[in-house]
DNA sequence: CGCCATCTTGAGGTCTATCAATTTCAGTGG
DNA sequence: CCACTGAAATTGATAGACCTCAAGATGGCG
């Protein structure tokens, strides 16, 4: 998507550039020894297409990755056919931290667009927090933003109507893309949306017409455009207090 | 509730055993050094009365907690007068962790029976990183662990009916106090459970009233019995999996 | 014994799911 | 450039789950 960042000028020859120091340095500042073995543990660029799944619920999970172009989620399927999207990952996220503590992988990562990715190996994240206790804790900090989402979303889906839900959905999206830009990608059909937010495809599609119809967003096909940001806060009473620094900044 | 665990005999005269030890010893062996300093970073225990918050959001998150004895839960309350209840904390568990990545708390940590519990400094995580590259992994796995528990919320919540909800819920209570026993303990009244689960109190109680009728729950005040503990898996399709350490082992 | 919180039960209404038919749209090949 | 195609989105009708309001029953506790 975007060109190659100029993070790290010339740190290896290899990549170019590596995500996860430009995800770390939106937290805090990285020396270049912190840098250095953050690049050095990540593994090669790998692509996925649409709906590939990078790692299946039900084995242990032995990686997580570092998103460097594309989006991503993790989904459950339940065994009569619902699923359910736990959680979107934009570029620039690590995903999969989640999983690292328990013995077998309760959900599954799958690329939503084309994605690039870069895996690293559970060992890695021991073998930070031994070698630099400020990664180690850049690490946690990471997996709370993420659970700060998580836990938005079970009020999100527990105590609001679609209407509510939606608005909410679309505003974190904004937030966490560019909050000074009203238009958003949104690479996900209104199925998938219906799966994050515990609504079926068609009451997504009859509610998103009905935002439509009062003039507080214009939907295309992979984009669409907040008109009316204030209404949207102002319906399900949005506050980007959550998202900590999962956003770029404002 | 439970006479003072004996786990590390005599490490300071000041506290009956650390519970922060406790909960660590559970997930992996901690030598004499690692005791030592978790049971330095513990502040004195304080006592909590039921719905006395410990904890409120909208201010920094100064401190997390380690549950001695007595039942906690992460609150939100939203502008409508609606709660959502996002966690809830049993004896031996840290509780506060996801806030500390965020500049503002955004739920209230709330005492749901009498609590024991003690702070600790927001720093001390920092210390502990810096000190002990072991017990920083073990936070972040405490971490993850409860991030699982709410992935599941979250599938819970979207995605199943009411009756699938209250035995997953059942369940997971039983799973997480003893496993081998079909009688547990439930201090929660049913518009709490509702809060949880993201349904009514009215339709709680209804559902509640459906197992009952059927054979599979027996209900006391501040207890459940578990009658028919297979038909209740079967019904939600209960899977342990996600509770990794977080119970008490089988 | 009486009080207050909690639970139960009934009736009616709202929200959302499901099923099914139709339309839109991007992509493909003629 | 246009017809064809399959996925996605829209729309209508119906059914079911859950909520709200309200009244009554239960039960712990002073």
């Amino acid at each position: 998507m975007s060109p190659p960042a100029e993070t790290s000028p010339g740190v290896e020859g290899a990549s170019p550039g590596s995500c996860i120091v430009d995800q770390f340095q939106r937290l805090a500042t990285l020396d270049e020894d912190e840098c250095a073995l953050l690049a050095a543990l990540e593994g090669e660029i790998q692509a996925f297409e649409p709906d590939q799944v990078l790692q299946a619920a039900g084995h242990e999970a032995s990686h997580f990755f570092s998103l460097q172009s594309g989006w991503a989620c993790a989904i459950r399927l339940l065994p009569d056919g619902q699923r359910q999207v736990l959680d979107i990952f934009l570029p620039n996220q690590i995903m999969g931290l989640h999983e690292l503590g328990l013995p077998t992988a309760q959900s599954d990562l799958v690329a939503i667009t084309e994605v690039q990715a870069c895996a690293f190996a559970r060992d890695a994240l021991e073998e930070v927090c031994r070698r630099s206790p400020r990664l180690s804790e850049l690490f946690f900090l990471s997996l709370a933003g993420e659970q700060a989402t998580l836990s938005e979303r079970i009020i999100n889906i527990g105590r609001r109507p679609a209407s509510q839900r939606l608005a909410h959905f679309l505003l974190e999206m904004q937030m966490r893309q560019d909050p000074s830009r009203s238009t958003i990608d949104l690479p996900m059909n209104q199925s998938l949306i219906g799966d994050a937010l515990g609504l079926s495809a068609v009451h997504v599609s009859r509610t998103l017409g009905e935002l439509r119809d009062r003039g507080w967003i214009e939907t295309n096909s992979k984009r669409m455009t907040l008109l009316d940001r204030d209404a949207l806060i102002e319906l399900c009473d949005f506050d980007p207090g959550y998202l900590g620094t999962r956003n770029r900044q404002a």
